[in-house]
DNA sequence: GCAAAAGTGTTGATGGTACACCCATGG
DNA sequence: CCATGGGTGTACCATCAACACTTTTGC
């Protein structure tokens, strides 16, 4: 249970909650348990932290780039919160750190990877649902979704949803979808186009899908919105 | 190294950044470290979680209960980060889970403690100087202070910082050294007053100050503010 | 009365919602 | 021409900063 140290020491996980919008919906990143305990369940993709000299912020985007195929750097991540319950894994002491990270809708959830590795669920399919995910992760992705939610209104996150290249109407569904909420695409044209450095014209515009072809936009400079999008 | 166990284990530490606001300044609770590493430079209280059963949120509020002398349920207490760069510590692998309380002007920060104990400093003294404090703690101060202000914006949390029954003046007051900023007593009266649920007024007044007597308040049962009361 | 602190009323600027309206494309 | 989605103008409403003004105490 503890090493010849005289401080008692305990295993200490990382865990990721990565979030996309495909198919008109939020969803989230499971892995099939393969061993037990919770064996055949669902759980959030995550390991073991080892000793070596490896910030638990740099495991976590090394796992999130094992998971999505993706380079992390260019993803977004960030810490979510620890979790440590004394007996939340049956076999020993586990604390994990939780990270969430927002990905756009990869083309390739598990492209080369073992048969029952990661796959995409939607969010409204695991909560509320008991029995389905393992440990406490249905907690975790709840407060994941929080977080995600509480986000869009006053940073620029919901560009993570997307493409590098979008249009107004992409950025307004990642809203209208994680809000679970209808928006007006007028106001809301006016409020994303009126904050600095929140989104930058490329120059070129859509085209064939019927309809006056939109501007199409890469994420700006600016992390913060001024002033907030706020839900009702 | 690691146990028997094929899973590496990591010293886990639980650390607490208690702030308050006492003549007129935001203070932080510091201890004076005894021994090696940083032997005499002040430091977070805290201290390593053992593999028992104790969750660490409640061993955060142990803590927070050891230190201050106060019950820690009537005490704000929440998770603020994780911190684990790898060298952090020299001795070993530490990874410290950080927390935020929020205590009214105490009476006494270290009544029936040791010689060096805890003791109250001004958080504009600690931050930015370096060599004064001891591992990573600078930063972790910082991220809490940062936290606290970001809260006072959005939620009831400056009632935590004064006693249970106060006045509006008191309580813009530790807006304005939380914030370092003025704000018109005016129009701060009439939005604190115009939220709901976030003062009850006792039914007594204060005397003997000079000036027209100030209605007593209490905190009531609201936790975020409508609208929120905003920085410049 | 006078100083000091508490609390109210009012005005002009600003930001938001709702919605009428115009623009540019495909078919 | 018409349907469809992109984008602008505008009227009305809530919120807010600024500040004049009233209230209630101690001295």
């Amino acid at each position: 249970m503890s090493t010849s140290w005289t401080i008692p020491t305990v295993a200490i996980a990382v865990d990721l909650a990565v979030l996309t919008v495909r198919t008109e919906r939020l969803h989230v990143l499971l892995v099939n348990r393969g061993v037990e305990p919770y064996r055949g369940r669902l759980a959030l993709p995550g390991g073991f932290l080892s000793t070596e000299d490896e910030d638990i912020d740099v495991a976590a985007g090394r796992e999130l780039a094992e998971e999505t195929g993706l380079d992390a750097a260019k993803l977004h991540l960030e810490q979510l919160r620890t979790y440590g319950a004394p007996r939340r894994d049956p076999r020993m002491r586990v604390v994990t750190v939780c990270y969430l990270a927002i990905v756009p809708n990869l083309p390739l959830p598990s492209a080369g990877g073992d048969a029952d590795r990661a796959r995409w669920v939607p969010v409204d399919r695991v909560l509320g649902r008991r029995g389905l995910l393992a440990f406490d992760h249905g907690q975790i992705i709840a407060d994941a979704v929080d977080r995600a939610r509480s986000k869009l209104e006053y940073t620029t996150l919901a560009t993570a949803f997307c493409n590098p290249e979008f249009t107004i109407s992409e950025l307004r569904r990642v809203y209208e979808i994680v809000w679970s909420e209808e928006l007006d695409p007028r106001n809301f044209h006016r409020k994303v186009t009126g904050v600095e450095g929140f989104l930058v014209p490329t120059g070129n515009r859509t085209s064939g899908n019927g309809g006056r072809p939109a501007v199409i936009y890469r994420p700006g400079p600016a992390t913060v919105l001024h002033p907030p999008i706020l839900r009702n």
